[in-house]
RNA sequence: UGGGGCGUCGCCAAGUGGUUAAGGCAACGGGUUUUGAUCCCGUCAUUCGGAGGUUCGACUCCUCCCGCCCCAGCCA
């Protein structure tokens, strides 16, 4: 396990120390914003550790506020998903969630407000003209013509837009600001624009709808906010952020900060390109196994704990690199390594029968539901003279060294995963030639006990009882793209996609009380990996593969 | 190109004028082990994008250069 204390405080934990030492501030408030266009994903997570992080180290709190300033893209289903990603990451806020939506009336007042001091314009210039008017990263941009009508104008001309005898497009509310700016955020950004749409929340009381910039300090400002965190690529509005906050009589004075967004190699943490996978069907939904959204890291088998362990082990700096997917996968084993129940499970089966019947004296064998837990139990397995272990596990290649090959093989010994040891005598084959059936013998009275004398097993090989095995499909993932920057290629990202990214196997043979599994509960299939249960609704069993065993084993 | 931001080990990263340049991941050795897992021990930057300069002393200060990211949506 790890721990932080010891770590040295960040740059924002570092701003918070001298702002509370100062005094400009007593209590720390932070948000999680989002907009409900998507699921959230792991680099969403980044941010919800560190926002409702620093509330909980500071006995501040931490507000979930949907950023819903656009009804075109944003759904209650989105939401309703948000909620319950933050909730099973284990985070809370005070009350209810906080809605952009909440402050439309607000809003529109201070879009009044600035109009009537001047600072404010409708504009009439479409997207294309506005955009020409705007200049370029070395030009500056050209005074809107419509910028300097009479503010009584303009008040009139805005409640057109509000209550709907404007079409969409042909008017905005701009910023007065200045079209020579450095900073092309500030050549008079647009406020509001017209959106004949209804919204989620506001039904159709709306017919235009703040921009994001208009919106968003502004909503910190509403709620106290003291610091206002966001990634990098919203430096640049920054300025803007603070120019409304000090144009318009607002409750308080937020402050923004941005930090660098969590890129992880072999993935895309964009929501932009996670919406593609999900509508052109490259994978099964939003919580496809495969997704790196939270619901899909959950339906993987991927604890909580393990996500926020690895969140907390990321850096808030202002750097903007790609963390090694290797870092989270080491997390996600670090956390299942403890917590999750060992249990047996043979994915590609063959047969073994015990042909010395008398020394089994033993139908059931109780094995600990972890190696290094006492408390965490024993189970009770049943076993018999018939039971299945893995092909892989099992070699008719007698040239293979011990240290080579720790598993069976005619005429030399194993130890069966919590059971007697058994030596291979002979195998079977159809007429095709391929392996039915290996017959074998019991050591006797070796279940709990070291090797008799002169018996050297291989090694240890994990088996489940033929009689009582249940049959269980097991679905197993590698990355879904096959290059650790899908972004970078000469391609689209979607020429990247690993094709191998899910294996579904059948058959496969478990113990059979993980028949009454449920998702949710951590199994380690022992030599093999940690799994869940799926939640596919169908009857059948079916567990995921959320990660391998780390396997240094060099063929 | 104008503006903003960033460059320390393969990856992430601490370092805020005097440290033997932390730590984690990965990798590589070795030990324990009824999981080729876990666990344990060890190895892994004479060097901080580059070049100058200031200083007794620089990853930390200055100058110039190089590289990467973000901004020209009525997206967020």
């Amino acid at each position: 396990m790890t721990t932080n204390l010891d770590k040295p405080p960040h740059f924002i934990q570092q701003i918070i120390n001298a702002d509370l030492a100062a005094n400009r501030v007593d209590k720390i408030i932070t948000r999680f914003p989002p907009e409900p266009n998507g699921f959230l994903h792991i680099g969403h997570a980044k941010s919800i550790c560190l926002n409702f992080g620093l509330a909980e180290q500071y006995g501040g709190i931490c507000n979930l506020r949907f950023d819903d300033t656009n009804p075109e893209k944003e759904d209650q289903a989105f939401v309703d998903a948000i909620t319950a990603d933050v909730k099973w990451l284990g985070f809370e806020w005070e009350g209810d969630a906080c809605y952009a939506s909440s402050y439309f009336t607000q809003l529109y007042e201070w879009a009044m407000y600035l109009v009537t001091k001047n600072k404010a314009y409708v504009c009439e210039l479409n997207a294309e003209q506005m955009r020409a008017y705007r200049g370029t990263l070395t030009e500056v941009g050209t005074d809107s013509p419509f910028r300097d009508r009479a503010a009584s104008e303009s008040l009139m001309l805005l409640d057109k837009m509000k209550i709907g005898e404007i079409d969409e497009g042909a008017m905005t509310l701009r910023a007065k600001i200045d079209m020579s700016s450095a900073n092309i955020n500030l050549r008079d950004p647009v406020l509001y624009r017209i959106k004949k749409i209804s919204h989620q929340r506001t039904g159709d009381t709306w017919n235009i709808y703040p921009s994001y910039d208009f919106a968003h300090g502004q909503e910190d400002a509403i709620e106290g906010v003291t610091h206002s965190i966001c990634t990098l690529e919203f430096a640049a509005n920054r300025p803007l952020y603070d120019w409304f906050v000090a144009h318009l009589p607002v409750p308080s004075e937020p402050k923004q900060y941005e930090f660098g967004r969590l890129n992880l190699n072999y993935t895309v943490t964009s929501k932009r390109k996670l919406k593609l996978l999900v509508d052109e069907k490259h994978v099964a939904g939003w919580d496809d196994p495969r997704m790196p959204t939270i619901s899909g890291l959950r339906r993987r088998g991927v604890s909580a704990q393990a996500i926020r362990n690895f969140c907390d082990s990321l850096a808030v700096a202002k750097t903007d690199g790609t963390v090694d997917v290797a870092q989270f996968e080491h997390f996600i084993r670090d956390d299942l390594n403890v917590n999750a129940k060992r249990a047996m499970c043979v994915i590609k089966p063959v047969l073994v029968r015990l042909t010395n019947t008398s020394d089994i004296t033993l139908s059931t064998i109780t094995a600990p539901n972890h190696p290094n837990n006492e408390l965490m139990g024993h189970r009770n397995i049943p076993f018999s003279e018939q039971i299945f272990i893995d092909r892989a596990d099992f070699t008719e290649d007698t040239s293979l060294s011990r240290k080579k090959f720790k598993r069976l093989v005619i005429g030399d010994y194993v130890r069966l995963r919590g059971g007697y040891i058994i030596r291979a005598d002979e195998v079977i084959k159809d007429n095709a030639g391929a392996i039915t059936e290996i017959l074998a013998s019991v050591v006797p009275n070796t279940v709990g006990k070291d090797a008799p004398e002169g018996i050297r097993p291989r090694g240890v090989i994990h088996w489940v009882d033929a009689k009582t095995a249940k049959n269980c499909r097991v679905n197993l993932y590698d990355r879904l793209f096959s290059v650790a920057d899908p972004d970078a290629g000469e391609g689209h990202f979607l020429e990247y996609l690993n094709p191998q990214s899910l294996i579904k196997v059948t058959g496969c043979k478990v113990e059979s009380d993980l028949a009454l599994a449920v998702p949710g509960d951590y199994y380690q299939f022992e030599r093999e990996g940690y799994f869940t249960r799926d939640i596919c609704s169908d009857d059948e069993l079916v567990f995921n593969c959320t990660i391998g065993l780390r396997d240094s084993w060099k063929a």
